[in-house]
DNA sequence: GCCAACGTTGGC
DNA sequence: GCCAACGTTGGC
């Protein structure tokens, strides 16, 4: 049983519209980096706990907790022309980008990137390291706990 | 908009 | 297989 970071541009896919999606659940579409893939395709499995963080945006952070609700299977984005993540390369027969599916646990209150930073015993943690540019990354136990304490903190 | 850091591409 | 050039990420 692991535990994850997951990001998302909130312009592109937000914690609003994870809770405004039908059952609350949305497949990881998008991504086309070949580490993350592996982690979703090799590593993550249903029931898995992962930390929603919204990037590339005024306040990054940590917004939300979602949990793995299915297993990865191929991307449909990467076989679709019209999509921005098409990929040329890829066929139904050999497909190349996979995502799982994530399902809102809940929405939390934002715990900001400079806070994660400032948190005794987040020092290691993969996402805050410098030039950390991978969009789903692991969290450990210990990490885990330290940051679930923030998000229920008064912030 | 800037730019550091990193990943990918492609010539050789 | 090397590595320079280029593209992307993402905080600021």
């Amino acid at each position: 049983m692991r535990y994850w970071l997951m990001k998302s541009e909130p312009d592109e896919f937000s914690i609003d519209d994870l809770v405004k999606a039908p059952k609350r659940t949305t497949p990881w579409f998008g991504v086309r980096n070949y580490q993350a893939r592996n982690f979703m395709r090799d590593d993550m499995r249903v029931g898995e706990l992962a930390f929603f963080y919204h990037s590339s945006c005024p306040e990054p952070g940590i917004a939300g907790i979602v949990r793995v609700s299915r297993r990865a299977y191929p991307d449909a984005t990467q076989f679709d022309r019209a999509s921005p993540y098409y990929d040329a390369k890829a066929t139904p027969a050999n497909p190349r980008w996979m995502n799982v599916d994530v399902a809102l646990v809940r929405r939390t209150r934002l715990v900001r990137l400079a806070e994660l930073r400032a948190t005794p015993g987040l020092e290691t943690m993969v996402v805050l390291q410098r030039g950390s540019r991978l969009s789903i990354t692991p969290v450990t136990p210990a990490e885990w706990r330290i940051v679930l304490r923030l998000v229920d903190a008064a912030g």
